[in-house]
This record gives C-alpha cells, structure tokens and sequence, in this order.
DNA sequence: TTTAAACTGTTGCTTTTGCAACTTTTTTAT
DNA sequence: ATAAAAAAGTTGCAAAAGCAACAGTTTAAA
C-alpha cells in the first residue's frame, strides 16, 4: 500500500476553487478541532503534524492517535461521543483541509478536477489510517510496558531498516501514547538496559537483541 | 454513517461472476486465513462472526478485533508483520469474500456490475472499520480494568439506548477483547457491584450510576 | 543572557494487576 | 442422560505499574 497522493501538491496546483473544502493554517499548540458536534467532518493534514487527545478526570493525557502530513481524521471516524473530550491538537505549525464527508461525496456543481482527484484518492488514505490503527492497537494489547516499548522500537526499526532509532519527540510524549505512567515507563527503560536488551544515548535507542 | 450496502445481498442477487472474487464457508472455529504473507488480502465478512486473534510468548491470547456481518478485514490492513502470529477464527458458521485489492482497484474484463458496486462501496465499509478501531482504541489506552470494563458498557448502553446490557459473549471473552487477565477483571467487576455502580445478574449487566 | 518551563532520571511507597490454583456452575457433545 | 469441556467465581501471593515528590538537565522564551 502506497499511494502517490499528496493532498499539498495537489492544492498547490489546483489551487482550489471547490466550494465545498476549507483550508485553514495552525500553529504550534493551536486546537485543529474538537470531536463534538462536528458530525461528519472530515479533514486531511495537509503540512506538519498532530495529536488527537483525550484528558481523563484524574488529568492523565493520552495521545489517542498521532498524525503526520497526508493524515486524515475528524470526526466522522468516530461514532459515539463518549464523555471523552477529545480535541486535535497541533503539534507544529500546519495546514489543514476540511470539508464535510456527505456533502463531498456528490459532485460539486463545477464538478472540478480537485473534488474529483480526492475522492478518487480518498479509499487510500483511509487505508493508511486502518493501517496506522492497527499498529496502534497492536501496541496497546501488549501486556506490560515492556512490551509496548519493545513492540514500539520494533515497529521504528523495521521501518527504518536500522537497529538503531532516534525519537523525534520526548519520553513524556512517549508515555502518553503508549498510555503509561512516565515515570514506569523510565524506570523500564532502565531495566531494559540493565538487562542487556536496549542501548540508550540520548533520543537514540539501539535494539541489541537477535 | 449508514451504509446500506449488504455484501451477502448483494452477491446473492448478482450471484457474482466476477473473476476476481471468490467466496467460502468456514465452520466454528476455523482458521480463516492468516496474517503472513498475504499481501493486499482482502475480505468481506458476509455471514457469522470472527476474530483477529494473536497468542504472545506467555500464551496470552488477545482479540486485536472482532468482526460481525459486512466487516472487512485481512492482511491489506496491516503493515508490518511483526513476529506475530495472527489469525481470523471463525466464531460460528461463516461466509467470507476474498479479493485481492490491488487487482480490484482495476475494472475486470467483464466490467461487471458487481464489481463496479463493491468498489463504490469501499470507502464506505473502510470507514465503519476506521469507527470500530477508534472505539477499541478508546477504551484500550484507559488506565485501569474498572475504565475499561465502564468504558465498554457505556459503548454497549449509548447503542442500544439502555442501562441495562446483555452479553453475548463470555467474560472470558471480554478479557481477552480488553487485554487483562481474566481474575483481574472477575475482581474488579465485583468491586464495582460492591460499590453500587453495577448490579449484574447472569450475561445481563445494568449501570446504576448516573 | 537569564529565567522559566519542560523534560529526564530516580526512588520509596501504594495500589493495581497478573498468576496459579482451586471449586462450583453452566454449556456442549456423545 | 451423562461425561467432558468451558466458563464463572474466588483467593493468596508475587510482580508490575502508578503516584508523588524530588533533583538535575535541557530547551525555549522574554
């Protein structure tokens, strides 16, 4: 699976007319959206990156799914609003698309090559979300926090084709979204190492297993 | 979201002639298919029920998901193998269509109808799954058994518009779907009994808070 | 450039969870 | 109808994880 598409190019290119999207710059921290009465809204990271977040009451934040460039969310992927507060957080400064799944699903008058060309594209980016879930809920079954920091590296180093991996976020960052207590989550980092099973300098990390 | 598609309907009225497809049955508890190396498999559960279920190295099984009619699963959702075994097991007596997506995505030679229809579809039956993995992430990164095991009968309560829910499954099960251990989680249903927060009677729990 | 804020690293203590082992009850298959 | 298998329900003990509270370090902002 590998799709081609890259919703910035295209924008750029088009540079859009279709009434239907709405483009929308971030910055660092900004609230990109909320998930409450936004019923079917669907939106597409154009450039940088977020977080969908979620604060529970005794004020643990968890990172529910973090997002890079091409990344769709929004809230038409989720059905019930539980009592959660989830809101998408921008992470650096970003560009983002948004319109509304109903209306885009039938031709727009103009019947433009954008509205066209994304629809087209759009199976594929959900695609990649599934597969970005799917890894995330492989993660969040492991059992213990050793586990969910090994099967994390793992995943890091296959795709990089590198025992070694640098994190481009901090610890704390890491915590939240493995949904662990940071301090836990050290003191496992530290028995991992003790144990002959990591390397740790810095933000690289060096698998030395197998 | 409401999609009216019916895969079974559907290939029942067209009774499919699509090269491209192929449909079998699978009696309770029969490996459906398996995740490695089964690039871009693609299935539509058109009858029954199944699992993806993984065994860890301590033999800790886990339901990674769980499919119910007109669910769509298979190895195109996954990246990266990872050194685990996952499988579908069929749950009860089911019918499952099998398509290799990226031979899908091009018309067969006939251009047959029930192709055009299904790949119409597509975005449609990924999305519900986008929503069945978002819910499960939701309650995977809570913190404790008793959120997760609130979480899910609030899940079950919103969608049948009820307190009161019934189980169709067993709690051995519902561990397994939770990914806690089984006397943990007995525990902790009957802290929540003493607290007064559920009553449960048999497979028929009812929230009493709120 | 100095100050504040965020992150890293650590530890003692508490709570939660997992594990193992068992009994009782319910379901399923012969 | 009965035996076997699966599930429910319990419990003591061990291990893991969470919590709180630090000090030291790095990063970012004024």
């Amino acid at each position: 699976m590998n799709t081609n598409f890259n919703a910035e190019n295209f924008i750029n290119e088009f540079s859009c007319s279709c009434s239907k999207v709405q483009i929308k710059n971030f910055s660092k921290n900004e609230v990109i959206t909320t998930y409450i009465q936004k019923r079917n809204q669907f939106c597409i990271l154009l450039e940088g990156s977020a977080d969908l977040v979620r604060y529970d009451y005794n004020g643990n934040k968890t990172i529910v799914e973090h997002f890079s460039k091409n990344d769709v969310f929004g809230e038409i992927f989720y059905t019930i609003s539980t009592n959660n507060e989830l809101f998408v957080e921008s992470r650096e400064n970003s560009r983002v698309l948004f319109f509304i799944y109903d209306d885009f699903k039938t031709k727009c008058k103009s019947s433009c090559k954008f509205h066209e060309t994304l629809v087209t594209n759009l199976p594929e980016l959900i695609l990649s979300k599934v597969i970005d879930l799917n890894t995330r809920i492989e993660l969040l079954t492991k059992r213990s926090i050793r586990d969910k920091l090994l099967g994390y590296f793992e995943i890091l180093s296959i795709r990089t084709f590198s025992k070694t991996i640098t994190l481009s976020f901090s610890l704390t960052y890491l915590a939240d979204y493995l949904s662990v207590d940071r301090s836990a989550m050290m003191r496992e980092i530290k028995l991992l190492k003790d144990d002959g099973i990591i390397k740790k300098n810095g933000n690289k990390i060096t698998l030395l297993y197998k």
